[in-house]
DNA sequence: TGTACATCAGTGAACGCGCGTTCACTGATGTAC
DNA sequence: TGTACATCAGTGAACGCGCGTTCACTGATGTAC
């Protein structure tokens, strides 16, 4: 591990980084499920079974890709809520900030964003590895609730019954410290963020929704109302 | 355009409906952007070219299972809200059951949903033909803010000044008669809808939410809130 | 410091497969007189 | 009602193409003594 090894390392994660950066590349043309070892290996200029040095088939660069793309959102997330809350940003505020973070970074990427959030693969399932990465815009937005609830306290109204023995094991599961209310607002504002990105991208907002910077920040806003975090 | 005609008409309307199920089976297998012609073809026991009689290209075959999808949401969310409507529901039960049925229909058919709400297949093009089909959902939705909004009237906060211009040209556009806070709220909560079914679908929801009934029917609910629809 | 051996990236051929689309054709169904 | 012709569904061969993966190999880099 020492940080300086053999041009034989250097040259694996070169080249382990070119492959990527060239199937993401193929993924913007053909979209995953048609992506080709052989398209990558041909614009890399290599023979498509040296690829099989870099990864072991072509799930498992899919896998890569998958992980890559969740780590790239989940740190642009955490580095926007890193930002507000530097500059002392109420919890509204850090929210908002996130939401932009995930829209931009989608507009930016668009077909990383189809690849983890957009249809899944046929006939690929992801591995347990990209649990870790998925999670990351969603702990950002857990760790804003209880910025505010245990700041001012959040409230809203009380779950249906049906709904409470659920959203306790939610909060015990992964929002230790919050609310069941709390809990079940956020999932659903979680998913209900990327309603609205995945909308925006996937073209069903076309003729519908034009000035989509002023749509979006008012419905990010109100996400946040629904978590229950006070107005700034 | 008699009922009745010759054998070759009937012929072709049969055949054209085996084309269809049989592609609709194929994409459940290997999703849209590998739907094959030819894989078709065999399974119906015909030859690859014989297709062509019937659909001159791939895609104008998946433009037809498209619209047919659009269509068959669509006419499930119409039905549940002509049932709820007929039995004298408010219209905060209406929003709700056209939510469940969008979602029972997602969950009945999650090849067809990813085809339409997932991401776009890479190379193709939706034609207009698509536009009238894929608006049923949202018109059911638009229907019901209306009626809430010629009874009762609907009280929402005002909106940010940088949104209301988009706000009522959306109104003007396609949701004519409504305030234009409340179209911006239905236009969001229709994409939050989307959200919740495509994260529950794709499998975002995954050791995250476990009782997806209650936590959908609570979401859905509050979704009506958002937009307004007073409380039952 | 030099040498012998082990490691490993990349090659090129091959396996067996599937794809969309075109085209000239056969033979059954439909139509006009 | 019967006949001649037009329409059209379906065939089968072909074009030119791309795919994932395996395997024995070459030659450069790294390592142990």
């Amino acid at each position: 591990m020492s940080p300086v090894r053999g041009a034989r390392e250097r040259a694996r994660i070169e080249v382990t980084a070119a492959i990527k950066d060239e199937a993401r590349r193929a993924l913007a043309a053909e979209g995953a499920a048609k992506l080709s070892l052989r398209a990558v290996a041909r614009e890399l200029g290599m023979v498509s079974s040296a690829l099989y040095r870099y990864f072991p088939s072509r799930d498992e660069l899919l896998t890569a890709l998958i992980v890559d793309a969740y780590d790239s959102v989940g740190a642009a997330a955490e580095a926007a809520d890193a930002r507000t809350l530097a500059a002392g940003a109420a919890p509204r505020a850090r929210w908002i900030a996130v939401c932009q973070a995930v829209r931009a970074w989608a507009l930016e990427h668009p077909h990383e964003y189809a690849l983890i959030y957009g249809s899944p693969v046929p006939g690929y399932t992801a591995p347990l590895d990209t649990i870790g990465p998925a999670s990351r815009v969603g702990n950002a937005l857990i760790g804003i609730a209880r910025a505010a609830h245990e700041g001012r306290g959040i409230a809203l109204p009380p779950l249906p019954a049906e709904l409470r023995p659920e959203a306790v094991r939610m909060a015990g599961h992964f929002a230790e410290g919050l609310p069941p209310e709390v809990t079940a607002a956020l999932v659903a504002a979680w998913a209900q963020l990327f309603g609205l990105v995945s909308f925006e991208l996937f073209g069903q907002f076309t003729r519908i929704v034009e000035d989509r910077d002023a749509f979006f920040a008012h419905a990010a806003d109100q996400l946040a109302h629904g978590v229950g975090l006070p107005a700034v």
